[in-house]
DNA sequence: CACACTTACGATATTCGTAAGGATT
DNA sequence: AATCCTTACGAATATCGTAAGTGTG
């Protein structure tokens, strides 16, 4: 492809070069560059013989440049400088300190923990670049393979030959009641069992959330109607506190918006546990940074729960 | 000096790095850079290595980039082609399609000769920088010392320990005088002594013209007493024209004013022969357009010559 | 089980240091 | 004679290719 024929000089040897035009003395540069004055006479032979052209005019009294050499100096130097600067690009971005982290998230995170993690992440890496794709977990699979996104945040296992499952937590399910509802005197846990008369307020049936909601309910062999479905969390928070229903959700989404305006009790009976996960692709390394988003996820959601 | 720990890959590991990024594949890459694969996956382990980070992630059925991988695609790529550009800075010295020259010239042959030869290798070398002092043999030297010229073409040998001296060729004398003139009826030689008596016109004392003209009056225990004294050939030759008188001038200065109105005769009785050569640092290399002007200088100079 | 990369290992080539050689001041 | 670079040569190191090992689909 390339049919340009590359030197075999190392950057070394061009530094070694610069010494040499500066310090005008082999014996000097040999001790600065700690190798014996035969090496460094090498070295520059070798330069010279890939360059085809003598770089030095020497006697034993004194070595200086030729008009190539002094050419070349400044291309060793420009080569010198950027060679550095490909170090330094590559350490940047596995010392997270730059670089992107773009994932995808179900609609009841996206709105609440996410946001969280986020803007902490932001804070510690300012020069991070971040993307968030609110999606379900079909979609977002398909963001995970296509590379669009370097994990995606599900509820499930996905299971797909192509991608890897990392279990990060599992929140389970709590009732989000006016302040002033009958149920909110107590602070112990409910039975799905007694909330299943009450006016419901949830999310459409792709997601999670319902999907999990309609679970628990299919344990007594009932079927979840809720009276209202919205799409967004925070609706549901403002018609809940509105006193036009309750809502059954994951702990981590209530986690959110039950500091203002709104009880919550926890589920069970049966304690249904929503797993989180992170989902990637099969043989494929995350990027330190991405990484590194991945474990504040997990600090993050593992502590607000029990 | 230089505290920087530089890597010691080559130019081509980089080029194979850059052949494995493309083709996705140890097998094809070795083939393509004509190694075996295991020694492409030695190459890339080294610079792996070199990083401190993973460049690839792999298995059998697969080879991808790294986050830093992508990163490190940029930096070869951009010092890949930064190492093309150095050879070819350095080729285009060599092949004097770039740099500069610069030289010192007597007065008397920077007015004739030198600019001739200039413009020749101008219009060969289009590229190429071109310098013209024009000083005594005194500053002349100095300027080679200081390296502010490549060379100076002098009439003497100057025989300093510091600087070396390269014959080019010599000239001789020839009389110039007005169309009318009635020496100016043969074509045969003219003897010194045959012109003691004419009205002169010659150059001021310093110069190698005069110096020289005084030594051929010297032969013959005469001083020689220019009625005028000027600085410039040209000038010279409008007063010679004008009938003001004669002057007695090396060949090659005569060679240039000669075509139009004056006629000219060789003086011989002493031959008096300026020598002509360049002086350039001892120990130094002149550059290889240098050189090509000197060629050019040597070829000009002896073609004009009998 | 077929294919692709990694690892092991012996052969070759390169690089390094010591020491001798040559040139300049 | 002293100093500095080059060359010679043996030792250490690095690189390459063959071939066996390992994991993936």
């Amino acid at each position: 492809m390339l049919i340009n024929a590359q030197p075999n000089w190392t950057p070394r040897d061009l530094d070694i070069f610069l010494v040499l035009a500066e310090t005008g003395s082999f014996r000097r540069t040999a001790a600065q560059v700690h190798l014996s004055q035969s090496a460094v006479s090498g070295v520059i032979a070798r330069l010279e013989e890939a360059l085809t052209t003598r770089l030095f005019d020497r006697t034993t009294r004194s070595v200086h440049l030729t008009a190539a050499g002094q050419v070349f100096v400044e291309q060793a130097r420009l080569l010198s400088v950027q060679t550095q600067e490909a170090l330094q690009r590559v350490q940047h971005i596995t010392q997270i300190q730059s670089g992107k982290v773009s994932l995808a998230a179900l609609p009841s995170l996206a709105a609440t923990v996410v946001p969280q993690v986020m803007a902490r992440f932001a804070q510690q890496y300012p020069d991070i670049e971040l993307q968030l794709h609110d999606t379900l977990s079909g979609p977002a699979f398909d963001l995970v393979r296509a590379g669009t996104v370097d994990f995606a945040l599900t509820a499930a296992n996905p299971d797909y030959a192509d991608l890897d499952y990392t279990p990060l937590s599992a929140d389970g399910f709590v009732l989000l009641m006016p302040l002033g509802h009958r149920l909110a005197k107590s602070q112990s846990p409910l039975n799905w069992l007694q909330v299943t008369e009450l006016t419901h307020i949830s999310m459409p049936l792709p997601t999670s959330v319902r999907q999990y909601a309609n679970a628990a309910f299919m344990e007594h062999r009932l079927a979840f109607k809720p009276r209202y479905e919205v799409e967004h969390i925070a609706t549901i928070h403002a018609m809940v506190k509105a006193g036009l229903g309750v809502a059954a959700l994951p702990e981590l989404a209530a986690a959110f918006v039950q500091q203002s305006g709104v009880a919550t009790r926890r589920l069970t009976g049966p304690d249904i546990q929503r797993p989180l996960g992170v989902v990637t692709r099969r043989n494929r390394s995350l990027s330190p940074a991405a990484q590194e988003m991945v474990r504040m996820l997990r600090q993050e959601t593992t502590a607000l729960l029990p």
